[in-house]
DNA sequence: CGGAATCCCCAATGATACTG
DNA sequence: CAGTATCATTGGGGATTCCG
């Protein structure tokens, strides 16, 4: 793989471009965005565990408003990274689970997450060191 | 790994949280996070082809401001995922490279890239399929 | 319950100009 | 060449409210 790879112009079509933060549409960068956007990782690795509905969604991934869940979910979905099934019932019911490609993304995803936890003493105290450098200067 | 994996409050003891967007310190989250930034994934693959000094990667990083890759490559340096070595010459001279660490971080991140590069026709098929059940609801 | 719509703010980023 | 400093902008995302 190139540098340039990650700068192709590989047109989509229609695509509305879920994240128009200006970049052409790179499906490489366009995924790793993704991954980026705070929410997504958390929210497929809720998912692998098992299937789950909204509220138990809100309540596993701390913090996240219902907006940006919301939102999230639904550019997972659009993706066809997730499923969305809705049962409509008093009150509604709305359950969410990974899609074969969504299961697929958590195999690289996994292996990133455990070269973090792996490295993080590393990380840490490359900070240390850094930080230390930047004092006496 | 859990999710909870994802939300753990590891403290780095020192540390002015270089990307203080609100979460706590998890070492997960905070790769992911650099990872999001938009820059660091660009400019770690330029640099995993060999050392750059900063104007040629300013070139090799299409449309990327000298403001926003000083602060990435510092940010990189920090992580010790990249080291910087400058030459005091007449014009100055700035080389910058990945690290064993940072180039440890290539290979779960290769599988990424090649996981976002085969699966990038399914996505766009899904993206299809989901703008036209949104259009005609 | 599971959203959609609205308001609003600040942090991230770009643009520009200056410096060792 | 390789930054630093400052200002201007914007849109991501939190808080809140309303709806079926």
């Amino acid at each position: 793989m190139t540098p340039d790879d990650l700068n192709t112009d590989a047109a989509s079509a229609l695509d509305p471009a879920p994240s128009s933060t200006g970049h052409r549409n790179c499906p490489v960068r366009d995924v790793l965005d993704r991954l980026g956007d705070k929410w997504s990782t958390l929210i497929l690795v809720t998912l692998s565990q098992s299937p789950q509905r909204f509220n138990a969604l809100a309540r596993a991934v701390p913090d996240i408003s219902r907006r940006m869940l919301t939102e999230t979910l639904r550019h997972l979905e659009r993706d066809g990274l997730i499923w969305r099934e809705v049962t409509p019932s008093t009150p509604p019911s709305v359950r969410y689970g990974l899609t074969p490609l969504g299961a697929s993304l958590m195999s690289p995803l996994t292996e990133l997450i455990a070269w973090a936890e792996r490295h993080q003493p590393e990380i840490v105290a490359a900070r240390a060191r850094f930080n230390g450098r930047m004092a006496n200067s």
